[in-house]
RNA sequence: GCCGGAGUGGCGGAAUUGGCAGACGCCCUGGACUUAAAAUCCAGUGAGGUUAAACCCUCGUACCGGUUCAAGCCCGGUUUCCGGCACCA
């Protein structure tokens, strides 16, 4: 047999969709008393350009998984859907005036059309669009259940504005001071924002991480996002004046070292106070410097201390009631803690460099550094600090510090995260209307769920308007709308929402596509969820992973979805990066396309490669010559049809050992040895000369998950019944993964010396008897007085000699 | 600066978690087949040395040191690269 790619992969992949194999099984459809499994991948974003090898990569590696489930016995659920609002789409639109629906509809086309000519094994009849209004009537919902619950606010605030895509930013959507999309300079600009109160989430989300199943690296890098920290509020009396200056840190044990505080610039004591702040003008004129600065450069540039005194007004410590002076420095956010802080210069390094520059005293509370040089952050002996002094250890000094504050009744302990509510609107067109009206009389009013989808109006001109005004502002008929509370006359709300929406929730949409009463129904989604096993880019680890489970919590809340956790299991994989070693980019010109490849070698081909280039969850490069590699492999796994014979007893223990790697592989997603142990296996049979026929019919099995198409047609010209897709996992005999002879290296004092082969499990006296007669040992052992000997059983055997 | 991960032949990468370093593939070299080339098949392929040939010797997993009969793997330190976070109090 040949492996003629062209013909065959076309034919299999018709046969699949005819008999619709990969057509999950819906409870109480035949199929569904089996487990059930629920693999994911990242549906992508379809941009104009199609797919590139690294979403093949992206999805290969649950396709190998869930293929192996189902011939495991598995009620495999596999869907693919597509993240389709978002700005690329509506700026191809502009461009060409095309309108987005279309733009949209052909992306999602191309992408279909090339996920299929890979042999993907997805289960088509669940597609998801976003932009289908059929689903984002679902966000819209859900979006009312938040603002029901009071997760949704609106603030003016200073945004991170783009004055190029004219659109707001999240602070995760602006980092590095340049615009995600566009990547030119971010502005700061006073806007109304919508926000969703994730914040109030954060401990959940935190906890939550306990029960999942996610690498490492991945829930390392969500705690660090959330960012806890414990510490404590501490309430400073302002000399001669009713207000409490409150401060949150996480130091409270370090009061005693407190010789100055300092206010975020914007922080609203300045302004109650101006008429007592002798200074006021020096301090304008500072807080107008910061408004002009980004907060890139407020946070990555200006490393240099500035700040200003402010005169008139000054803090008494609570623990000694010495008068402190108060500053505005810029190196305290406002969007932080209380936006105020209490300074300890000895034992903090940004406190110190302040104090260094304003000529303000050090006091030492903490031995074991040298002030005089640096601040100190280390644990150590409390000094000079009353009730504290003698301890020496951080955790009972703090514990005793917060016990003395809420005695004193001027603090408490508390909790800080590092993560903000989420900034939820957008000026832009192709997203999700936010169903909301402003009403005169009523403020803010939700549009009644039974009016939901609110539906995109069409027009033709999408670029937004003058100060980042949303294209929907300019249609009247859209704007212009009754009150739902009381009829009066109101305005729509023209922003719509971010694209991390729809992907908030896409996997529960995949569980009952096609429902029209909810989102999915109970039924459904008690039996597919959570997902089993989630696969994507470390890239949306973060965002897209905590946002989502965000909104799977509070669906969670309010008894919508069955368990506390989306996603049971989350793993990543590497970039694929161009021949040149560099990230693939269109600027580089290193982007591999992978109909390229597919035309040249077929998919077999490119899939097997893709698994076969490295650790899956690591980076590496492209090589177009390792991808004939892979090319040779198939094409003389393609040959063995003709080379069938008796069976061969080692060849039969090889291939008992070949099925136990590729097993394990599979299941810890190291693909590319399970490939390299296929190729030694067929390595042996080349060098034997024959295959017995039912052997090689296992191996089609093991290779399969990786190279459908000429699995199929091989398992098709051995006889193989039905589809080989479907054909029950081989499974290995341990005793026949066991050789009864074995190698093991011979080291005289740590050197290598020779291999004797002996009998598997054979003891020490057996094995020595057996060295004893082997010329090089011996030799290397002559005239040496043996020392000591060390046998691991059937691993190797160490003479210590003199 | 902090938190993760990594550093192994000419290249991509293996190594049962402390037990023969370099599996598998690429590249390259030689041979067979061919008028020739491609393809294919067979063989070789970490570096250096002794040698008629080596199955002999030495070195070798970023660098320095340690533990151990034995270290790519463990410990202490240094360094480089990648990813994430970052004046977070």
């Amino acid at each position: 047999m040949k492996h003629e790619f062209k013909a065959i992969e076309k034919k299999w992949q018709d046969k699949w969709d005819a008999a619709e194999i990969f057509k999950a099984a819906d409870p109480g459809e035949k199929g569904s008393e089996k487990p059930k499994f629920f693999a994911l991948v990242e549906f992508p974003y379809p941009s104009g350009s199609g797919m590139h090898v690294g979403h093949i990569k992206a999805y290969s590696g649950l396709e190998v998984i869930s293929r192996k489930k189902r011939m495991d016995g598995y009620n495999v659920m596999f869907p693919m859907g597509f993240d389709a609002f978002g700005l690329p789409t509506e700026n191809t639109a502009i461009k060409t005036g095309t309108h987005p629906r279309k733009v949209t509809d052909n992306n999602i086309e191309k992408f279909t059309g090339q996920l299929k000519r890979a042999g993907f094994a997805f289960d088509w009849s669940r597609v998801v669009d976003t932009t289908d209004v059929d689903y984002y009537k679902w966000t819209q919902w859900i979006f009312l259940k938040m603002f029901e619950n009071g997760l949704v606010f609106r603030d003016t605030a200073l945004v991170n504005y783009c004055p190029e895509c004219k659109v707001v930013l999240s602070n995760e959507d602006s980092q590095g001071g340049k615009c995600d999309i566009c990547h030119s300079d971010i502005v700061q600009k006073s806007k109304d924002v919508w926000y969703l109160r994730i914040t109030e989430y954060a401990d959940k989300l935190l906890t939550g991480l306990e029960e999942v199943d996610y690498l490492p690296n991945i829930k390392q890098q969500q705690v660090n996002w959330i960012g806890k920290s414990e510490g404590a509020f501490v309430n400073f009396a302002l000399a001669n004046k009713e207000d409490k200056l409150r401060i949150y840190t996480t130091r409270p044990d370090t009061l005693f070292g407190v010789t100055f505080m300092v206010m975020a610039p914007e922080h609203p004591l300045i302004d109650k106070y101006s008429a007592n702040i002798s200074n006021m003008a020096e301090i304008e004129s500072y807080r107008a410097e910061c408004a002009k600065k980004t907060e890139f450069e407020r946070t990555q540039l200006v490393k240099d201390k500035t700040g200003v005194r402010i005169e008139g007004l000054t803090a008494i410590n609570p623990v000694n009631n010495k008068e402190i002076p108060i500053y505005i420095a810029d190196y305290v956010m406002m969007g932080y803690g209380t936006g105020a802080i209490m300074a300890v210069p000895a034992h903090d390094s940004r406190d110190y460099d302040f104090a260094k520059k304003f000529g303000i005293d050090i006091i030492e509370v903490i031995k074991g550094g040298n002030i005089a040089e640096e601040a100190y952050t280390g644990d150590g002996e409390m000094v000079n600090s009353g009730f504290l002094n003698g301890f020496n250890n951080k955790k009972d000094s703090i514990r005793r510090a917060i016990e003395e504050l809420e005695k004193l009744g001027c603090g408490e302990g508390g909790v800080q995260y590092k993560m903000k509510d989420w900034a939820f609107n957008r000026q832009r067109y192709w997203g999700e209307p936010i169903p909301i009206v402003h009403c005169e009389k009523c403020g803010m009013v939700a549009v009644p769920y039974e009016e939901l989808p609110l539906k995109l109006p069409d027009m033709d001109e999408f670029a937004p308007g003058q100060g980042g005004e949303s294209p929907l502002a300019r249609i009247e008929s859209y704007v212009n709308c009754k009150c739902p509370k009381c009829g009066g006359n109101a305005k729509r709300e023209t922003d719509t929402m971010p694209q991390w929406a729809g992907s908030s929730w896409y996997f529960l949409r995949y569980c009952d596509p096609h429902n029209n009463d909810f989102f999915a129904s109970e039924e459904k989604l008690k039996y597919w969820m959570p997902v089993d096993w989630y696969n994507g880019g470390m890239e949306h680890v973060t965002r897209h992973m905590i946002y989502s489970r965000f909104w799977y919590k509070f669906l969670y809340d309010l008894g919508l979805v069955p368990v506390s956790e989306p996603y049971a299991k989350r793993t990543a994989q590497g970039l694929i990066l161009g021949p040149d070693g560099e990230k693939m980019s269109k600027s580089r010109g290193n982007v591999v396309d992978p109909n390229d490849v597919i035309d040249e070698y077929g998919a077999d081909v490119l899939r097997t490669y893709i698994l076969f280039m490295g650790d899956y969850a690591s980076a590496a490069p492209w090589s177009q010559s390792s991808v004939r590699g892979c090319k040779r492999f198939l094409e003389r796994y393609a040959a063995l049809s003709d080379m069938l014979g008796a069976r061969n007893d080692k060849l039969i223990r090889s291939l008992h050992k070949t099925i136990k790697k590729v097993t394990n592989d599979i299941d810890t997603m190291k693909f590319n040895t399970a490939i390299a142990a296929m190729m030694s296996f067929m390595n042996e049979i080349y060098d034997v000369g024959s295959i017995d026929k039912e052997s090689l019919l296992v191996l089609t099995k093991l290779l399969c998950p990786f190279a459908p198409h000429i699995c199929e047609e091989m398992w098709e010209s051995l006889g193989g019944k039905g589809f080989c897709s479907e054909a029950a996992w081989p499974e290995y005999d341990e005793a026949l993964t066991v050789d009864d002879e074995k190698e093991i290296a011979v080291q005289v004092c740590g050197k290598l010396k020779g291999v004797v082969v002996i009998p598997a499990g054979a003891e020490e006296d057996t094995v020595w008897e057996i060295i004893t007669k082997n010329e090089s040992v011996m030799s290397a052992l002559d005239g040496k007085q043996i020392i000591k000997k060390i046998y691991i059983k059937d691993k190797i055997f160490n003479i210590v000699a003199k």
